[in-house]
DNA sequence: CTGGATCCCAATAGATACTG
DNA sequence: CAGTATCTATTGGGATCCAG
């Protein structure tokens, strides 16, 4: 685990915030695990956004110190572990869910994907509901 | 500006939102502007987070690139500038709620404010009402 | 003065190659 | 498969400099 970033101790819930999950990647991490039902590290390499191998095993180890997300042995495959949310790692869908809202609504690009932020918009607790807790 | 991390064009509103603002500073200074109404370098350069003139320099660029904020000389002291919030920065506000929200639930910290995070489940329509557009 | 820019350099993040 | 090792690029702290 690289990042030692200290934590800033000023009490202040956004600094907290910040210091968990304040990076270019956990959220993309999260985003695989909650919406897309990613639970290993392969699937996770996976992603579009191509995370480096030392990027993602550095994450994965913070994500699971500060209890976001948790680890077993996959019983079918020894080899093999199984990443999943925990019930504080769930309670970052509304953070996950108001970042999709506010870049669905500003990211003019034209390669944007808006569909996505429009589902949440007509029907936010729904979705919600659905990508928290599995 | 040193940061030309490029941006991930996979489309993914999650992904977009992390470029432009997933870093450990920039929802500092929103949150000064936002809630605790800072207008100058100055002010913002006081956080108790203690942020580095570079730093602050730099994020204030980049939020202003990416119409976050914009910024003009103050009228009463020409030697001055004004920082304001954008409409698509106040419609950040959600997403700040949230952090604060769930900071307040998790951070077990003994220092951890939590006041104010309660305020929000109390009410956080007022709450997100007070902060959006000033 | 205020609002930065610049520089140094220590510390972190990240890409790639490689391993148990 | 699930990482580690290594090396390079980028970020950040602190001091200092500079323009309006």
């Amino acid at each position: 685990m690289k990042n030692k970033t200290k934590m800033r101790e000023t009490g202040c819930p956004v600094a907290y915030g910040l210091d968990t999950f304040g990076d270019r990647w956990s959220f993309l991490i999260l985003r695989d695990m909650m919406i897309r039902d990613k639970k290993t590290y392969g699937e996770l390499l996976e992603m579009e956004e191509e995370i480096a191998t030392n990027v993602l095993a550095d994450r994965l180890k913070q994500l699971e110190a500060a209890d976001i997300i948790s680890k077993v042995r996959d019983p079918e495959n020894r080899r093999s572990y199984i990443y999943s949310m925990t019930a504080k790692g769930y309670d970052l869908a509304p953070i996950l869910t108001e970042i999709m809202v506010w870049s669905g609504e500003y990211d003019q690009r034209p390669f944007a994907l808006r569909n996505v932020p429009d589902l949440i918009k007509k029907d936010r607790k729904g979705f919600l509901a659905k990508i928290s807790g599995g």
